[in-house]
DNA sequence: TTTTGTGAAACGCTTCACAGCT
DNA sequence: AGCTGTGAAGCGTTTCACAAAA
């Protein structure tokens, strides 16, 4: 177990256990990969070679039971720990994620929000997380023992505001600037490009979601 | 020319399309695949593979007209029309993506939110998009020709919204809702998952990015 | 010479099919 | 009988390598 796994698998794994606290709240003992298939549109082995990754998590003619490989499922994507998380950016895109209640709800605590403007420090988003200035991020990410930052600034700062990221020693961030952006090879960094989501959406529309047949 | 064109391919057209405006607006007149690739750490065969798939947009010896090229991938994008949208769902996140610049800047027009409360139907977002009633969103979405709609509803009403939106005759959905979503095949619904794109850092925060060696 | 466009090879992910366990 | 775990096959995407064009 516990080669590289990819990152199409560790998504996965975030659904099924998400499905899992469903069943789990319900009062359901077990679940076969047949109908964690069903549930998500996939196929059956593709969901037994995602767990078998990580050991022998199921039991033959039986299936999964729900609360071990629920628990397990939160030790491999590091949930079992205490995940404290920065906003960088108080504009609307920072405020609206800092106050967003589905990550609190699966274990994420959002303890702090950065920005440079003077008159957005030392307030509170709606919700009651506090805006520091970004020069001090090195030193509250330390206190506030802060390992994963988001950030949500104007693409035209993205890269200087990551690099002071990268500095502070946070090793995983989330990025909604749009543009290439570059980290480290030991920092993590993930982008959602919502003009490039956008774009595609237009792309479907503009060639007919039904591709009209070739002349 | 224009057989099936894989989503990952179309996602890297509108990055390179952002690279191009750049050039474009710096006065370059062309740009080789070589230096599309060092931008974006491709390898340059990919990019070209991928322009191919629209006709012979290059020339040899040169590379690729950026003006032309720029031209083409906007038509091909779907971007040199209007494209009118509107966000479902006038909370936190709404706001933000109603006023987020970046899309205006791409030729998007946000043109309407909804809801349901009726002490938020009537007003604005800060940036003046007018909030109804989700119920008038047939009736709008006509009259204002939305091609598009953003889901930004808690994931409790996202499926029962996604049928309203679609029963409008909606065909290009972006989602912010957790959970899994039907829609008919001649529907695009693209998702963006908040809590799987952190719970992917988590665990890579979990694993040691740099993967310790192993026993 | 430079750089595109593209078959062929390489690679990675998914599905199949079945041995093995309960 | 039922279901997992997994080698082998299948398939889609990326990279290689080179002929063709400017």
């Amino acid at each position: 177990m516990a080669e590289q796994v990819s990152e199409q698998t560790t998504n996965r794994l975030s659904l099924y256990l998400r499905f899992l606290n469903e069943l789990e709240a319900g009062g359901v003992r077990t679940v076969s990969s047949k109908v964690l298939a069903a549930r998500f549109d996939l196929n059956a082995a593709l969901i037994r070679k995602d767990l078998s990754h990580f050991g022998d998590l199921g039991v033959r003619g039986v299936g999964y039971v729900v609360a071990d490989l629920r628990q397990r499922l939160r030790q491999i994507l590091g949930l079992d720990r205490c995940l404290n998380v920065t906003i960088i950016g108080a504009g609307n895109l920072g405020f609206a994620l800092a106050d967003y209640p589905g990550f609190r709800k699966e274990g994420f605590r959002i303890v702090a929000l950065f920005d440079t403007l003077p008159e957005k420090v030392g307030g509170r988003s709606r919700s009651g997380v506090p805006i520091h200035d970004i020069r001090d991020l090195k030193q509250v990410a330390r206190r506030e023992q802060i390992t994963i930052a988001v950030v949500a600034v104007p693409a035209e700062s993205a890269q200087v505001v990551v690099n002071t990221v990268v500095e502070a020693g946070i090793k995983a961030l989330l990025n909604f600037s749009p543009g290439a952006l570059r980290v480290p090879p030991d920092v993590k960094l993930k982008s959602v490009d919502l003009t490039v989501s956008l774009e595609s959406l237009s792309f479907h529309l503009a060639r007919g979601v039904d591709r009209p047949p070739r002349p």
